[in-house]
DNA sequence: GGGAACACTGTCATTTTTATCAGGATATGA
DNA sequence: TCATATCCTGATAAAAATGACAGTGTTCCC
């Protein structure tokens, strides 16, 4: 089952005008945009579509379309992007936002449920953990495990470190020699677990 | 402007069913959900709604409705990994794909029209650009310029390098001690140049 | 106590949209 | 050559959906 030139078209207009507008166009919208005399014409385009699996209908209902594969894909979830996070970060109160990551899901392994926000890598305190400065971490809340890179709150700032657990007390490490090392983590506000990371072109490096 | 109880409950119906099937519902479909005697009912909770600038309506169609913040996300593009590309790519053939990789494009910081693919990183032959064993680089199809990362063609495996250009010849580094030197640019083929990463926790690190 | 936003009922006109029936013309593969 | 798919016209019915008008209480704030 091949697509035709004039169904790609018709595929082209759909993908644009749900991009633009948020809603798929009704036959009367494809009709008048290519010019046909009837709008039987554009019902039978979305016929030929649905019966190669490219959208799926639903009858009866207006502006019932959609792209098969568009369910397909993993959810997206918008990850907030925060510079530094005040103090008393957990009560209610939502920092500011400097912008949004949106990743699926698959790729990033973390659960759509899981509180999540993302974080801007200041400085290269982590490096010898490959993370650099610009990078965005992923940091989900939840409890720490050994050798965990965590984000905790040192002096009003948050900073990356590794989490390390030997048979009596919990510390964290710097992955950088230039950094003091072992820090007691009991002092110290653990704020998240690092499971992700994305670094861009614009991110720095 | 607070959203009301009631109308969280309306935003909730309206995500889950976007959701669920792509498209919004109708106000009878709204009324017919909370079990409204009528259908103005609906209406009006969503003229509050757009009021309060969480939906945006197109009006004189059919399901006309849109989250306002939606758009205001940054298009989200696809990006298809590959594990491994195949010597003739580029010639019309669509390698196998082993998913998808969807960002959006701010955090990227690539735009949608650039032809990019993502690729597994299998060694640590980068380490030292801390690029690491299962990270996802995303790359690009354009020409390298000095210092870039590149993704190379070499025995029909694709690998990752860097590129470096002296007064006279391009040459392909590794960026690990460990790994050989210097290969001459020209009798490779270069894929392209690496714009980003991601690293998941399911991606082994 | 008055105004305003909230959360509805009930009715009705109009537009938007789907859907189907009956064709015509032109390819393309068995 | 016959069947099948593509890509259309033209008309018409029916359903899906919006939108507006006139009300009824309630709550909350000034």
């Amino acid at each position: 089952m091949k697509i035709t030139a004039r169904q790609q078209e018709i595929i082209d207009f759909l993908q644009s005008e749900h991009r633009q507008t948020g809603i798929m166009p009704s036959t009367r919208e494809i009709q008048e945009h290519f010019g046909f005399a009837s709008q039987t014409a554009a019902v039978s385009h979305l016929k030929a579509l649905e019966k190669k699996g490219i959208i799926t209908r639903l009858e009866g209902k207006a502006r019932g379309l959609r792209f098969t594969d568009t369910l397909a894909r993993e959810p997206i979830i918008d990850i907030p992007i925060y510079g530094a996070i005040p103090a008393g970060y957990g009560d209610d109160t939502t920092p500011e936002s400097e912008g949004c990551l949106s990743v699926d899901v698959n790729s990033m392994g973390v659960s759509a449920s899981a509180k999540t926000y993302a974080l801007r890598v200041r400085g290269d305190s982590m490096i010898n953990a490959h993370i650099m400065d610009g990078d965005h971490v992923v940091i989900e809340q939840k409890e720490p495990r050994n050798h965990d890179v965590v984000a905790a709150l040192i002096d009003g700032e948050t900073t990356l470190k590794r989490y390390v657990k030997d048979s009596k007390k919990c510390f964290l490490r710097a992955e950088n020699p230039n950094y003091p090392d072992l820090i007691p983590a009991q002092e110290l506000m653990i704020q998240g677990v690092m499971v992700g990371l994305v670094r861009g072109s614009n991110g720095g490096w």
